[in-house]
DNA sequence: CTGTTAGCGCATTCAC
DNA sequence: GTGAATGCGCTAACAG
C-alpha cells in the first residue's frame, strides 16, 4: 500500500491537486467548504506533505541547519537544543551536523545542509573570521548565525564576550591570591574561543601588572592531560592556578592534576569556562563563567527567524548575551577555609552566585 | 549566479544529462572517456549531485535518521557519534531528531524522519515493547534497528543486558556491605532500561534473601532532587546504597545527597549506569556500569547498513553487548579504606576495572 | 475561488 | 555505451 500524494487527497476530497495543495499548506485562496473536505480526505488517507517534493519545489526544506564542533561537549548539546526549541517554537526542524572539531569539515558540512535546502543556518564554526562554511553559506544566499563565535563584521553572531570574561577570571584568580598563572587551551585552531579567552586572560594579568600566563595547547580528542600537565609543570613548577578554556577540559584537568598527586584548590586552583551543569556536582564544585548556553542556540535561531518572517536577512552584528562568574571550590575555599585565608582570599566585588535556571529550586 | 544542474555539466562535458548521472552516481555502464570529461565539467562548475532531487527520484535519501531521547545525557550523544562514524564509513549522512524523552513525540519524529526517507533508522525508544515509532518504521518498510533498548521479538536492536547488568550491581552493593539499597529511577514511562534494571535490581536481591529494594522515581528533566530523596529517606531512613537508573542520575542524586548532609559512601552508597566519561573525573569517583555506548551507535547503524548492502532487512534479533562493573569510591573505600574496611568489603571477584578507551593511556 | 500547466533536480526506463 | 523521455511529490504561475 504506497503512500498517498497529494493527488489521491485532491480525487477523493473532488478537487485538483492545487486547491488541496493550498488546503493543506496554507498557502492562497480557498473556500472554506473546499478546506473541510481536503482536511477530511487527508486525514482520512493518513496523508502528510512530502517534504521532499515540497523542499524541491519551493526552494526551502522547512529546516534549520545546526553545525557544531561536537556532541561529547555538553555546551554544544544544550545550544542544539536551544534551536530545536526556538525550530520547533516557528513549526520548522532541525538537521544536525557535527564535525568532529575539524575545520576542514565544516565546510563540507554546511554544504551539505545548504544542499538540503535548509532556511537557516546555525554553526559554532573553529575560526568566525576565516570560515569557509560561513563563506559558503553567504554565497549561497542561506542566512546564517553563529553561537558561541564571536563574529567579524558583516556576521550575525550570539556569544558572550570572551576576553573580558577571561578578564574576570583573572580578578578572580588575583583575588584569592593565586600569582602564577596558567592557561590550558583546547587547540586555538580548531577553537576561537580558546584563544580569545587566552588573550583576555593575558591583558587582564599585563593590566594588573601580573606575570604573564603560562599556556598548554591540548587537543579536543583526548581525555588524559597529564602528559601536558606534567611538562606544563616542568617548565613553570610554581604554577598555583589554571584556566581552562572549558569545563569539561577543567574537569578533566583536575583529574589529571589528582593523578599526578596535586591537589585542587591547594596546590593548583583550576577555572573553568561555560558553566555545564556537572560542574556543579563535582567535588570540588568547578569554578567557571556561567554563559547562557541554551539561549545562545535559542537565540541564534531566533535572529534567522525573525529576519526571514520579516523576508530580510539577519542583522550583521554580534548579540553578546550576559556571563557571570561563578565562584567553586576548585578556585577558593568554600571547602577549605584555612587555605582560602592564608591566599587571602577577598570576595570578588559586586559579583553574586547566579544559579544556573537548571539549578535554581522551586 | 545560480547552482549548477547536471544538465550543466552534461552540457559541459557534451553528452546528456543521462549519461552525466551515470558517470556521477556510479550508476549504469559509461564509457572511461565520458566519465573524466563529466568528472572534469563537474569539477569545473563546483557541481554537487542535488540530494533533495536524488531523494525524491530514487526514494532514498543517503541518510541515517537517528531518534534518541535527548542530547543531555552524553550517553546518547556519544551514541549518536557512534552512528555517524558508521554512516561515515558507508558515505551516508545522519539526521538527528531528538524528543526530550516525550513518548508521544517519538511517533511523529519518526514519521518526519521516514518522509525524508531515510535509509534506516536507529532509535532509542521510551518502550521497546510497544512503540508506535517502531511501528511506523515498519509499516513504511524502513530498516530500524533499536539501541540501548532491549527489543521485543521481530525487532533488531543493539543493547546491553540491563537486568544482568543491575544484578551485578546488586552483587557489588552486597559484597560492600550494604543491606538497605534504594533505586532512584528515570520515569519507568519514559525509560523501559531503567524498569529493567529496577527489575533486574530487585530479581538479585530476592535471589540473594536480601531486602526488597526501596524505589523512587524522578522525572530526567529535573536536576534537583532533593525533595525526592528527602522523601525517600522520610519513608526508609536506613538505606545505605542508591542505585541510580543512569550515571547522569548518579551525580545529580550525589549532589542532592551532600546538599542533605550524607555524606557518600560512608552514610549512602551511589552506583550509576552508562559509564560515562565524567563519571570517572569526579570525586567520590562513580561506581558504575560501564557501557559500550559508542559501539551501540556504530553497530546499530552497523546492521542497518549490512542488511542494505545485501538487500535484507535487518536480523530481528538483540546484539547484546558486554558490560562491565566498574568499582569506584562512591561505593566503597578505594578513597576511604577504614569505611571500607568495615563495612567488609571484599573484591568482587573475577571482575577487574576496565578502563573505557577514552580514559586508556598511550 | 479553482483548475491546468509546468518544472524544481535527478535516476531510470527504454530505445538506439 | 548513449540519449530521449518520464515522473518522483509538490507548489507557483497563470488562466478561468
Amino acid at each position: 500500500m504506497r503512500r498517498p500524494t497529494i493527488a489521491d487527497v485532491a480525487a477523493r476530497a473532488g478537487c485538483s491537486p492545487a486547491t488541496a495543495s493550498r488546503a493543506l499548506s496554507g498557502g492562497g485562496p480557498v473556500s472554506e467548504a473546499a478546506r473541510l473536505r481536503v482536511d477530511a480526505a487527508a486525514r482520512a488517507l493518513g496523508f502528510r506533505l512530502d517534504p521532499l517534493g515540497r523542499a524541491l519545489r519551493r526552494g526551502r526544506s522547512g529546516a534549520i541547519g545546526v553545525l557544531a564542533p561536537s556532541l561529547a561537549n555538553p555546551v554544544f548539546a544544550e545550544a542544539i537544543e536551544g534551536v530545536e526549541v526556538a525550530a520547533a517554537a516557528a513549526g520548522l526542524t532541525v538537521l544536525v551536523a557535527c564535525v568532529g572539531y575539524d575545520a576542514a569539515r565544516e565546510a563540507a558540512a554546511a554544504e551539505a545542509l545548504i544542499d538540503r535546502r535548509v532556511d537557516g543556518l546555525v554553526m559554532t564554526v573553529a575560526d568566525a573570521a576565516a570560515s569557509l562554511a560561513v563563506d559558503r553559506a553567504r554565497r549561497s544566499g542561506t542566512p546564517c548565525a553563529l553561537m558561541f563565535n564571536q563574529p567579524p563584521d558583516g556576521v550575525t553572531a550570539v556569544c558572550v564576550d570572551n576576553r573580558a570574561a577571561a578578564g574576570d577570571v583573572a580578578e578572580a584568580m588575583l583575588a584569592a591570591g593565586r600569582r602564577r598563572l596558567g592557561f590550558v587551551a583546547g587547540r586555538f585552531a580548531t577553537s576561537d574561543r580558546s584563544r580569545q579567552r587566552f588573550e583576555g586572560l593575558a591583558a587582564a594579568l599585563a593590566e594588573a601588572g601580573a606575570r604573564p600566563p603560562e599556556l598548554v595547547e591540548v587537543s579536543y580528542a583526548d581525555h588524559d592531560h597529564r602528559a601536558a600537565l606534567a611538562a606544563l609543570f616542568a617548565r613553570a613548577p610554581r604554577i598555583d592556578a589554571l584556566f581552562c578554556s572549558n569545563d569539561m577540559l577543567a574537569l578533566a584537568v583536575i583529574a589529571g592534576l589528582r593523578a599526578l598527586g596535586r591537589s585542587v584548590p591547594d596546590d593548583v586552583a583550576v577555572v573553568g569556562f561555560d558553566g555545564v551543569a556537572v560542574g556543579a556536582l563535582t567535588q570540588p564544585s568547578l569554578a567557571t563563567v556561567v554563559t547562557p548556553t541554551a539561549e545562545m542556540g535559542r537565540a541564534a535561531a531566533g535572529l534567522l527567524l525573525a529576519a526571514r518572517a520579516q523576508g530580510r536577512p539577519p542583522a550583521p552584528e554580534a548579540l553578546i548575551l550576559p556571563h557571570q562568574f561563578r565562584p567553586g571550590e576548585s578556585l577558593a575555599g568554600a571547602a577549605d577555609p584555612d587555605t582560602a585565608r592564608q591566599r587571602q582570599v577577598r570576595p570578588s566585588p559586586g559579583k553574586a552566585l547566579r544559579q544556573t535556571s537548571e539549578e535554581s529550586e522551586t
